[in-house]
DNA sequence: GTGTCGCCGAATTATCGTAA
DNA sequence: TTACGATAATTCGGCGACAC
């Protein structure tokens, strides 16, 4: 959980945060209230240090301010803003179908948009009724405050903001790219194997379709094919709605990993730090 | 005060792997 | 097939502890 992370302030270390968890300081609230545990910690110095950074975390959630955290939070970290940054809906899931791989030279055919239970499909060219037009994609996304992408750090982010850069657009809200906190647990191959290797299920008319068939289904398109059509954007629409249970699965993974077994709830008040006890 | 050592974090470099 | 971010490995610099 977000409100539970100290690793983001200058100076902490994961072996410190665990060091926090074990003794009982396991959110920002706890923390603040209990200064002098702090100390025994990380010392005096580094404690009232954490103390102002979290003091100035928590100023930047309750102002919502996206910014701070998308230039404060460590990226490789990222992924723990998936719990308690902002709500599920406005979380953006975010896949981009393209002619090709290369940013400036090839084109975004579709972009996919969802808050993990419906998704939209922003379409160049002429979308079908029921989707929309691809420049429409910046007036959508400003509603978010959270973006998450597979390998987006590398791929989705850099072609969608060289497609809009004459409009001067740029994603000002935190992204949470889901590939290396999936690798970390040992998951291997595309956002697809993953998803297998999760149990993760596809629509059978769809769950055999990868990225450069992607290509295929838009030059058939070009061509009048109304079914690659539909193949194209339900793919690209599916692939953002799997995200949810994908970034859930990640996110719980990760969470069991590094938080779960290192923490023990303290009541401070009753026991002034005497006895602990097990989650 | 000076020099040495070890530790830690930051910066740099090389390699790997994924996206369509 | 290319570009780019993540990761791992390596290097560098700052700092404190210690001995002389």
């Amino acid at each position: 959980m977000l409100n539970q992370s100290f690793i983001f302030a200058r100076g902490m270390t994961e072996e410190l945060e665990r060091a926090l968890w074990a003794h009982g300081l396991t959110s920002w609230d706890l923390l603040r209230r209990h200064p002098a545990e702090a100390a025994e910690v990380l010392g005096a110095g580094r404690a009232q240090k954490l103390n102002e950074a979290v003091g100035e975390a928590q100023q930047a959630l309750d102002r919502r301010d996206l910014a701070w955290f998308r230039a404060n939070w460590p990226e490789r970290e990222l992924w723990r803003l998936w719990k308690g940054f902002c709500a599920d809906a406005q979380v953006a899931l975010i896949d981009i179908e393209t002619t090709g791989l290369t940013p400036g030279y090839d084109q975004i055919t579709v972009i996919g948009l969802s808050d993990g239970v419906v998704a939209r499909a922003f379409v160049a060219g002429r979308p079908q009724p029921g989707d929309d037009q691809l420049e429409k994609f910046i007036e959508h996304i400003r509603s978010y405050h959270l973006i998450a992408t597979f390998n987006g750090a590398a791929f989705d982010v850099p072609f969608i903001e060289k497609h809009f850069r004459e409009a001067g657009f740029k994603f000002e809200m935190p992204h949470i790219d889901l590939l290396p906190p999936a690798r970390s647990l040992g998951l291997g191959g595309g956002l697809k194997d993953m998803e297998k290797q999760l149990g993760i299920v596809r629509d059978a008319d769809i769950k055999d379709i990868r990225g450069h068939e992607a290509i295929l289904l838009w030059g058939a398109w070009k061509n009048g094919d109304a079914n690659a059509y539909r193949r194209l954007t339900t793919y690209c629409k599916a692939d953002c709605v799997n995200l949810r249970a994908f970034g859930e699965t990640v996110w719980r993974r990760q969470w069991d990993k590094i938080f779960t077994p290192h923490a023990r709830e303290v009541d401070f008040d009753r026991i002034n730090g005497q006895q602990m006890s097990l989650f």
